[in-house]
DNA sequence: GCAGAAATCTGCGTGCGCGCAAACTTGCGT
DNA sequence: ACGCAAGTTTGCGCGCACGCAGATTTCTGC
């Protein structure tokens, strides 16, 4: 939840430095374990244990079981989306910088983890904490759009950096449900080529009111 | 969770009845419990005491303890404001119809549990439950959104129908906020008559993408 | 170096959410 | 009227989330 070292590693740096260390070996720990056993037979306590800190330090770090395992997979997505929208050269309109910034980022870190990805989408429990990811990009997403509407009202670029966020989810929630679907019914992994179409499809009606916002 | 049965009472009844009223006498029992003592001292199992129903019972109704609270004042406001914007004439435009179908709901709600809604506003836990409830609008009001499109595409109704949705939220984050901070500055009640306004403020940068989905 | 301050880790206790299976209630067919 | 099927309640147990306060580690000023 604390992006503001990412970049320069701000504070004196031996604190945070254990500190990245050990929400990173928890973060390894819970994909490890997951992966061995079923995610349904791993405890805090066992991530904990392997991550050797105490039960208790694990929910100084995580709030729920399953943000460890998704946090693998997710990584700080958020910051990147932000700053890959950002970056797009001031030509291109509001609308194809926010949604191709976030159909690379989607798309782009589906390689690493593509057998933590079929774990994801097996377990329900484990896809919603994912689909829950999604509300994480607001914040970032908001700051990146405030800054390329200028001076406007920084109402709106909340309301649609919300919007996009809710439409992102809605296009997860669907991706999920007709992988799961494909899984169950033809036995395969997961189409995963299909999601940046989804995201665009899904995406697209909010064209108009980015467009909009812009002027 | 199940808005089948809220307007001609199918199935069999007495199952039925015996369910709405144990609900409700949880609700009741919890918004009075809340509001007796502080919402912090009050458990579940004081819930289900005083509803005379066995503590396991209350998780079969409500999947977790604020729910019951927020329960009482957000009552069954999502399906009102999906019949909300069913019944506008056809007439006007579907971004008028939605936005003020919901500045309706939201508003004429307020009046009865003025006293729970101040409670709210000061608990963070409870705050967020009632903020969570915006996501429960989203399933009526896609199908309310897809019935005034006609034969258009679902999915651009779901999408707007979770824009709308995210943007409610962001209203009343805001409205919160921006409450508790009159509150503790003031001492005063809250202005609730400023929610309408920053609804319809908020809902503004969605107006573009409706109007476009009308065509 | 060295105290004092600040942040972090840890054990403990409490309450919550929920799966499971047995008792009980309700509805339906005959 | 009666018995079976379906649904609901309840007790039990497990694991999780978190507040609290003491011990431990790290940082800062001198």
């Amino acid at each position: 939840m604390d992006y503001a070292e990412t970049v320069t590693t701000r504070r004196t740096g031996l604190r945070e430095q254990k500190k990245q260390a050990t929400r990173e070996a928890l973060r390894a720990a819970a994909l490890r374990l997951a992966l061995e056993r079923g995610p349904d037979n791993v405890r805090v306590d066992d991530i904990a244990e392997a991550a050797g800190v105490s039960p208790r330090t694990y929910n100084n770090y995580f709030s729920s079981r399953e943000q460890a395992i998704v946090a693998a997979v997710a990584g700080e997505r958020e910051a990147r989306v932000a700053a890959a929208v950002a970056d797009r050269p001031d030509g291109v309109g509001l609308a194809d910088a926010v949604i191709e910034a976030i159909v690379d980022q989607y798309t782009a870190s589906d390689a690493p983890g593509a057998d933590a990805l079929l774990l994801i989408t097996t377990r329900p429990a484990l896809r919603e904490a994912f689909v829950g990811t999604t509300t994480a990009i607001e914040h970032p997403l908001t700051e990146a759009i405030a800054g390329r509407l200028g001076d406007g009202d920084p109402h709106t670029a909340r309301v649609l950096a919300a919007s996009v966020a809710a439409a992102v989810r809605v296009a997860l929630e669907q991706w999920l449900q007709t992988t799961v679907s494909t899984c169950t019914a033809g036995g395969l992994v997961v189409p995963s080529g299909s999601l940046p179409d989804l995201l665009r499809a899904t995406l697209a009606p909010l064209r108009p009111a980015l467009d909009a916002a812009e002027q």
